[in-house]
DNA sequence: TAAAACTTTCAATAACTATTGAAAGTATAG
DNA sequence: CTATACTTTCAATAGTTATTGAAAGTTTTA
């Protein structure tokens, strides 16, 4: 395979990847493509390989630098911005969970400690189904919330000789 | 709080996450209503709690079905059918992983291999770049996928125990 | 077999999300 | 200071995905 197909491949695959994760093509596809750049791209490089508008290049570019995937760099004598992506991958993923985790783990737990509070008679079926429902599920979020902080405190040795290890 | 209360934040919570995680959101919500339910329900019980139309009904809960979280219960005696949520979380989550683990990341590994095989000449940037990036995502990819495969294989108690004992 | 009770499908449409591109904003150079 | 090179914003619009509801399909009952 070429090279510039194998680049289309991966960009429209990591794009797809993205959409059933709730993140939006585009920022999937720009992601991908500073992933297999060598050099730092300008807005106008991206809008140019990914055929899209400037302030679509220009939207998706902060949203990666908000998710702390892509940083800005800056070239001597250069008076645009040029963007990189982070290529070591297990640092890739532990962002990504760091995020979701503050995004929606966190709010999420909140909403539980609060809903475990519910009041009702005794003996009601409904009343005691949904406390259940509501106990076991903040267990586990509470269980996912620790497993998840201390693989993100693990570095990478760890994760790769000890966990691994274990996991066969 | 009373119930009626929590029982619509829990939806509607569950609703937006659902949506970030690239589940729409009706179907998250019937899920919702199954698992904090102590009884079966009907698909005109899901039309009325949740307002939503008997085609949307039907399609969520198909597609619900279509992912192992719920499974139809029949009535002795009734001629509709009934619907019922696992309603342990963990297996609930193993679930999940499963289901993803066959849509996604499979698919991926797939194009992962096949991008390996990109060919250009030994010094370009360009290909080096894309090469390295690629064997980086696909080894992680590899990784992740056994440690996904041995979770799963694990029951509630190692999971529980051993594994939580070392993630303390 | 026919009517009733229920489920599924699907074309139309509504609702939502992403994208464009021109205009406004900002920073740098001369 | 002001012209230039760039970035950001945002209202309009395109594109995508979800929802409706009536019609078709299926199974059960009598």
């Amino acid at each position: 395979m070429q090279l510039e197909e194998g680049k289309e491949k991966f960009i429209q695959a990591w794009g797809t990847l993205g959409s059933s994760w709730g993140i939006n093509r585009t920022m999937a596809q720009v992601h991908a493509l500073l992933l297999i750049s060598p050099e730092a791209l300008s807005t106008e490089d991206v809008m140019q390989e990914l055929n899209v508008s400037r302030g679509n290049a220009n939207m998706n570019l902060r949203a990666l630098i908000d998710w702390g995937l892509i940083s800005k760099e800056l070239k001597p004598g250069e008076r645009r911005e040029f963007f990189v992506a982070e290529k070591d991958m297990w640092k890739v993923a532990k962002q990504v969970i760091r995020e979701r985790r503050k995004r929606e783990l966190e709010p999420m737990l909140r909403i539980l400690e609060e809903l475990r509070q519910v009041e009702g008679a005794k003996g009601d079926k409904e009343t005691e189904a949904f406390t259940e429902a509501i106990t076991n599920l903040h267990e586990l979020s509470l269980k996912a919330d620790k497993t998840l902080n201390t693989m993100l405190r693990a570095d990478e040795h760890w994760f790769l000789s000890s966990f691994m290890k274990l996991m066969r």
